[in-house]
DNA sequence: GATGAATGAGCGTTCATTCAT
DNA sequence: AATGAATGAACGCTCATTCAT
């Protein structure tokens, strides 16, 4: 399984990972062959079955490997001494960056996984949920210290936060919106002051007082 | 094409239609057959085929009839004269008692489309910006008027907001949201209250002057 | 299911049937490909499957058919009011006849199910075992009359002469015996004789009495 | 192709051949991987390829090994000064002997290769009719002695005994007669008794007085 | 309009065999 | 001798689409 790689040695198994990782956002999960991703890779066909049970394994353990990774990133970034804003901020900020360092991974994992509602998105609902109970932890801790309105339910307020960055990878994902350094950085700066600041100016007033 | 059925006679086009809402809600565009869709609407086979070009001709059909149904509400709203935050609550509105009218039809123009980056959702790129435009056309008059930040673009903020209402839809087609009266009309609310107002407490203070 | 063709057209069903008898035999179930038989059918390689889940429904299919009418045949011999050995004539007759009319037919049935032990043959297995208990039943009858041993259980007397039938047939079928209609003829008496007469000769005495 | 094993070590080739048999029998021949006679073995997966050119090969081997030790034994029994009816039980006995003894390498041979007429029976179709000449041989002798019908030609007659008898063993296999110690010493009285001495009862009289 | 039989390209998967180490 | 990664041809099955009636 683990398939340690002798140092100096290509290891086959993550060459193929990383050939459906371009195929898959290339063409689509659905739109392209096993073939294309041995080929992609530079294996033989068979191969692929030797390190992977079938097509969907091989997305299967993409989107666990990446997934684990963001996992980890809102644990940590919760764990640290920090205002939910900033908090937020680094949610945002690791997966924006997620998406600018490997964008077909993201965009394979988001539109393959996340999005799919009817096929890998019921998979793995449980570990996309958990994604939305970590940023639903920031949200409730700042509501318990009086710096988020109570009157929006944390796991909601989670799904608001989210949904807009995945909206945003989207449009990148789509060419909707340019994909530069600077629209990148922008951007975590944005969403985070969208969904925490509000929209409306703050003399705006009777704004729901506190929701 | 417009095929208008005599009054009293089953109109089986339409019926082929609501019978692909049903199956490709239920198994997903890619796990159904083109004979489950007329199984479903109760016609032959190949009666499909009279009516429909392709497989694919089927959804987007679906998706162009109710999509144009939206951006006309959303131009209808946005002519209204009202603060933005109604307007915006009226197109939160509008979408949320679609997907309360018709799970099925939404869910399959959700995750079928819209949320499809690679297949029907790039085919229909222009026709979703429409969506993001309409709303970001809200936004900009209040961003004109002073009632909202300058500091956010308005076709960022449209995008903010159309994903946490997407989001919403998402996690009520996954279950991972309660699926009652309640909690739909709630919802109308809260995402208003999350985006426009934020999610920090008013007291919370210098929550950037204006962005 | 029971498509029943028009007057004066091919049943396509039959067709494939027919030409998986013959691809079957020639080349064995495992040996031919699902194309070799729509190919021998004349028929497209899809319609095999319109008209049979799999390759082995195929297989199944010509088995049942074929079986049902050897039990049918068996049974019917039985009704008749004849000495045990002419009804065993009768059944000889019967399988040897089936072999001469259609050798494909029966070397498939023999060959790939009633003795493939491993696969078609377990499957099938209570269906077999009505051939030997429709052949016990013959030998049962004589035995209360008398006519026959009683030492020899009907069921074990049924596989001795099924057994030698069957070992018949596949000699015809490796060529180890000629295929000739003298040979055919022959093969039912010598057979009845063998199993109901014995191979010893009458004046050889002490063959155990009654066993 | 000897590769005679140094005492005391294990016997790599040895071990394949034991496990080719457990799992052709357990599975069929058609049904198991190489990998699956690796693993049984408890060998690496080339090394089968080492010992053996194919997987045929290995089947072949199992097949010519055994079915040798049984001409050499019918030889041997039919070398013995005894009459007809005891050499047969001779043969017999050695056979069911055999399936006790080792009932998956007697179910390996008979079930995928000398009832298999579409592939291995017919490579190995002059070593099976070795055996049937064999017996044909015994009837022959006691033919010109007189003590057996001339009118039931040896061959046919050694067809008949060996049917009979396969067809038991192919009915403990398939578990339709119980597999039981008494099962099988009766059986090799009653296979001799109906084959020799016929069904038919003594006093039945006329018998074909000599076929 | 309506039917469903007929077509055939396409694809996921299997697995015997080879080969570098 | 021994290992197991690597190869790729082969095949069963699916299903969108066409077409004769």
């Amino acid at each position: 399984m683990a398939t340690a790689a002798k140092p100096g040695a290509v290891d086959k198994r993550r060459l193929i990972l990383d050939a459906g990782v371009r195929v898959f956002a290339r063409r689509g999960f659905h739109h392209c062959r096993v073939s294309d991703v041995a080929d992609e890779a530079g294996v033989a066909y068979g191969l692929v079955y030797h390190y992977f049970r079938s097509k969907e394994e091989i997305l299967n353990t993409l989107f666990l490997e990446r997934w684990q990774i963001m996992l980890d990133a809102i644990a940590e970034i919760d764990s640290r001494e920090l205002p939910a804003r900033e908090k937020l901020y680094g949610v945002a900020s690791f997966i924006i960056d997620s998406y600018r360092h490997d964008p077909d991974l993201m965009k394979v994992i988001i539109v393959e996984v996340t999005r799919a509602a009817n096929s890998f998105g019921a998979l793995h609902l449980d570990k996309i949920r958990e994604a939305y109970l970590g940023i639903a932890g920031i949200v409730e801790s700042a509501r318990e210290q009086g710096s988020f309105k109570s009157g929006i339910p944390s796991e909601f307020a989670a799904m608001c936060f989210y949904g807009a960055i995945e909206q945003l990878l989207t449009a990148w994902i789509f060419e909707v919106l340019p994909r530069t350094d600077e629209e990148y950085e922008g951007a975590k700066g944005l969403v985070v002051e969208a969904i925490c600041g509000g929209l409306e100016s703050v003399q705006n007033g009777a704004a729901s007082p506190s929701a």
